[in-house]
DNA sequence: CATGAATGAGCTTTCATTCAT
DNA sequence: CATGAATGAAAGCTCATTCAT
């Protein structure tokens, strides 16, 4: 009765998504194929299916990775002092990940969970449970007297949740766009959005 | 003895374009297939290259088409007496109207955008027309003293595009979502940014 | 408007299924490949897609194919003066052609049609009207005086047909098995069974 | 240190022939999987390699165990007082048998034993054994006057199981079909067939 | 202008089998 | 004895594009 390590199971998992990660930044959900992800994860074709179900299970992997790393930003978040310069620079920080990784991804997963109910569930779970920690943060300012307290925390987190989903769009509709001056715009429009009139 | 009628061609490639985008909208730039976009249109697979090179220049074409449209549009909210409200009611309009029509599209081409340099240049040549066309609303809204005088309206314009990609997220991340209850928080968000302070 | 020949269509719809005939007598429905069929019928694999949308509809053409022959033959045998002779030669002349053919495909479709509902429902229809044809011949023969009027006619020939698939395993059974002497067992049954007492 | 229980070892080669027998029944010996049989026999799939050296000999062993099981019913049959009957009564029992196992993997093997030299040698190293048992049975009704002396023992039974092959696909054909009708009809055959003059 | 036959590379997924542990 | 990780060939099928008619 050898079983083996099912630590070792999980940290394969981890090793593919990682390679599925890069190459879906590269070339997109449709444009990576299953070949190239085991070429970057450095296993057999048929192999990758004893770790995933499918492509879309993938996807799937990576999103539920993507909310938990979202829940502990944001419980650091809830930390700081001014809840709005919080959010902003947490917002400015997205951006400038994306500038690096390619946001192609982001977009492409929103796109396609709009068609596959399959992909389409995991982002609704996924929204929801960032969203209600967004909503939690925005409502905490609200009672420190920091953030408008008129704002519908629900309806304001969602629409913070959709400048950031918009914000990928922004490099793409013009790669050289001058980062600092956007930031200022963002950093404007959120702030006057949130503060207490 | 057949001469070609230059206004016929325009108009049977209105068509295959009217056909494609409701393939589009439907399945999106990958899940469409020219076999449907030919069903729709009601011309064989070959023709269709009569008209259009391949199927990204329908993708080119398509968003080409799409610039007029909102150039047009931003004439008459130029014409309107509150440029605040115009622009508001503008955003509401494009959320609805994608509520109908399906919001995959706009972010599966925006992230194809960010793949296909063919494709990035026609969205990269689209932009740049409708910000500079957004960016010179601001700027008589800020003459007329209706708009924040402080703002830079280049990249105020920039990031209003930017929201509107990112409302195309909204529903897709939850498809319940209050219509009227998000509308305000967005009215809000846009009204603040803007106003004068 | 050139609209091309249906004919040709069909011919070469008629082609493959040939093909493909060949192909399912030599390697069964599972061993035969698209690949296979399609070398075997001199056309690319995705053509074989523009005339059957999947493997099973081949098998389901080639079944339909089935009745349509049987038909024929049946309608030959009701003219014949004696109807169980007729029937008699009729199964031997099957067992012949199966023991050139290779009687594989046959079980091998029964086989699948006993899991696979799309096959499953094409060989009921199919059987049901072989079945109908059969039991016409019996009737007639029984008002003939030539066939035992107490026999369940629909009964007799659901047995039969069962009797002909059944004789697709004899050779498998014994490959060197006397050909004579099996026809005259065969011979002795069917006579026994349908004359009158 | 560790001897080998020969006991065991057969317990565990049983377990897994039942487990296959099951998974044929299920989905033919082509739909079944190594990892199917594995799991319905709890063990692993590298495990199974140490009973059996390949799925065909897992099919093979099963075939090997139904001679056994034919010697020991037609060892019973030899008993009774009244040949015909009791044989007619065996078929029946076979074919209620199928009637709820699912007869797919009978005409599986079948089909797969005119392909595969290795499982066409198995069927007819078994079919031998089974035929010789028939027709020992048949003779010794006819030493008792209870069947016609005229017929051809060794064809006959050659016949009665390809008769015995043939009726599993009755329900195929028509699932609906009335089992009391058609084993009526079935009894006559067999009896007429058999039967003195 | 217009058709649709034809291509063929490429996709995701499956599965019997092997082997280090 | 026993595990399950790993392989890799091959399967069915799709689809943008070309071309003879």
């Amino acid at each position: 009765m050898r079983t083996i390590d099912p630590v070792k199971h999980e940290e394969k998992r981890a090793e593919i998504l990682e390679a599925a990660e890069r190459c879906f930044a590269r070339d997109g959900f449709h444009g990576a194929t299953i070949a190239q992800i085991c070429a970057e994860a450095k296993i057999s074709a048929g192999h990758l299916y004893h770790y995933f179900a499918s492509k879309e299970a993938i996807v799937s992997a990576i999103v539920d990775a993507g909310v938990e790393g979202a829940a502990s930003r944001f419980a650091e978040l809830t930390e700081s002092s001014n809840a709005i310069t919080a959010l902003v620079s947490e917002l400015a920080r997205l951006r400038a990940l994306h500038r690096k990784s390619g946001a192609g991804v982001h977009l492409d997963v929103l796109a396609e969970a709009g068609r596959s109910p399959a992909i389409g569930a995991v982002i609704q779970e996924s929204s929801k449970g960032v969203r209600r920690l967004l909503a939690d943060l925005l409502r905490k300012g609200q009672s420190r007297g920091q953030i408008d307290p008129d704002l519908d925390a629900d309806m304001a987190a969602a629409v913070l949740i959709s400048v950031n989903d918009g914000s990928k769009s922004l490099l793409i509709r013009d790669p050289k766009l001058d980062a600092k001056r956007s930031a200022k715009a963002f950093e404007a429009m959120i702030t006057r959005f949130l503060s207490p009139r």
